[in-house]
DNA sequence: TTGAAAGCGCTAACAT
DNA sequence: ATGTTAGCGCTTTCAA
């Protein structure tokens, strides 16, 4: 900066006003600022730019992510990237696998980074660590889950309805013991998927049959165990709703271990759709949420909060689509 | 800062000492600092550090990646973000979708946010950007790619041998018309590849029909469109080997949808492994490349290069692992 | 319209 | 063993 402005023949303030866009100055100073900046290749340091003022934007934020390995995540993941990148911000990126420990150390360093703002899907509802950085006052959007106590941005997707289209489809395609593969129960997006199962049952005058619901932590492996413990049952379901892409996967594998044909000895559907649902055999039906709108839509609440931290929350429930295929 | 210095009744400087372990403290001064600093809840700005000295670490490197899409991408990145978190480092995360105005634009976000060190997958080989940064002096190792004309860190897996591998198994089980769809072919591996399927045909006594060599972008879409030209043409291919990922996985969307059997009809073998090449029907035989490990070496090795910046360059070359399953 | 100068939070000589 | 101080590269009053 300093040899910009020696070069240019001005101050340091007045490259710092060119950088930035200040409104009053001379056009020929401007110009010959810019030609130095050109030639001598200068390119300002964020660094010390979010050093100064915690009050201008250092175009920085993090993203705290759950499970980096479910495709929904990093689709999600796909539409920060996007917007970010067309906003100028660089993404700190955190993957705390559900594990709270690495998530507060994850916050640690955001906060000491100095982010402008966070993306956030919470360990829970009640996750101490990010209400407390909400209460402080950095701004932060959820993502896939809320946070009860304090007000705050959010995207997520209608679960509760989802699930309902989903079991509902099953049911009216002549499915009665349809079993709900759930991820881990302390997730809100669990319990509401749950939920949204439990009404389609009843909507459809079929009987809750607790066997048929099975919890596991969200993971892969345990998408096969559920499963295999399902169809190994005595009274083995006819349909499955698995509650979420790992899941999902998981049980496939169950099922063509198992030589399970599929929709004929077993309908299945599964919560998030994928890019290549259509590869899986038969293609795979699945509740599909717009994952990279979802991260593209909280990156922009962010960054305008970012620059009004004052305008009021908003809470954004897309709505989820059933796509079906040739599972069910 | 200053309020912990003031709180332990000591200078700034002793803080910085006891935060940075310095070992000329008095212990009790030492305990009354770190009093002071739980007390305070004191968390040391990482930002601050950075912009005073670039000599030491301020622990925070960049990743820069063609594609998150690909899942051999986000393996990568897990094992990255492993180490990273293991030794304290923040990631920032570049996703560039081989398109080089937007790889240069993030190369310079990095340079501005003054990382200590850059990960990275370059466009092409010869990627002048990337090479810049190398003689300036960053640190950087270079994933499943090289660079010509610089000296560099580099792990990735040996392609050939591991396209060599496949096509030889594909030979041997009794196919004759195996075909190749390429990925981009100025990606230097998309060529090992192709050299590996060359070597092994050539080994088996096959000829070569170039009509069975397909060239695509890597992308999803591609696999989709290469697979369906082949699989139309009247002396469609007996195997695919498929280049990577997302081209298997458009294969087999392409391959269901005419309701062709795998493997008595066409047999399909992938470059990369998922974790899930076990929920595809029939399950996905692959060569297996250990992305995981790729990531974790990477990042080790860019430690290891921030820490010592003279060591001597080092080209880790993994060995892919044949994955036979049902598919071929 | 421009410049001078005071920091932002930290580290590293250099003193003591 | 500890304190003082000069910056790192930038923004932002305050003056001119």
């Amino acid at each position: 900066m300093n040899d910009v402005a020696a070069r240019a023949g001005v101050s340091i303030a007045t490259v710092s006003r060119v950088v930035n866009g200040s409104q009053n100055l001379s056009p020929e100073t401007r110009s010959r600022v810019l030609k130095a900046i050109k030639e001598l290749n200068y390119q300002p340091s964020r660094v010390a730019k979010r050093l100064r003022s915690r009050s201008i934007s250092g175009k920085l934020i993090g993203i705290l992510i759950p499970d980096i390995q479910n495709p929904f995540y990093v689709d999600v993941l796909r539409g920060v990237e996007d917007v970010a990148y067309m906003n100028n911000y660089a993404l700190i990126m955190c993957n705390f696998g559900q594990d709270e420990k690495k998530e507060r150390m994850y916050l640690d360093i955001l906060r000491s980074e100095a982010v402008d703002g966070l993306l956030a899907a919470p360990a829970r509802e009640d996750d101490p660590e990010v209400t407390r950085l909400v209460k402080g006052g950095l701004p932060i959007v959820c993502i896939d889950r809320g946070l009860t106590g304090v007000d705050v941005d959010m995207v997520m997707v209608n679960n509760r309805k989802g699930a309902f289209l989903a079991v509902d489809h099953l049911a009216k395609a002549g499915y009665r013991r349809i079993a709900y593969l759930s991820g881990h129960p302390v997730i809100p997006s669990s319990r509401q998927r749950e939920q949204g199962y439990l009404e389609a049952l009843e909507a459809n005058g079929l009987r809750v049959d607790h066997d048929l619901i099975k919890y596991g932590d969200s993971k892969y492996e345990s998408g096969v165990l559920l499963c295999d413990q399902l169809m190994g049952s005595p009274k083995p379901p006819d349909a499955l709703f698995t509650g979420n892409n790992l899941i999902t996967l998981g049980a496939l594998e169950t099922i063509h271990r198992r030589g399970i044909r599929i929709p004929s000895e077993v309908a299945i559907i599964g919560f998030d759709d994928m890019f290549w649902s259509n590869s899986l055999f038969p293609p795979l039906s699945a509740v599909r949420q717009p994952a990279v709108e979802i991260g593209k839509r909280a990156a922009e609440l962010l960054i305008q909060r970012i620059n009004d931290p004052k305008r009021s929350c908003i809470q954004m429930i897309l709505n989820p689509e059933l796509m079906i295929r040739k599972s069910c």
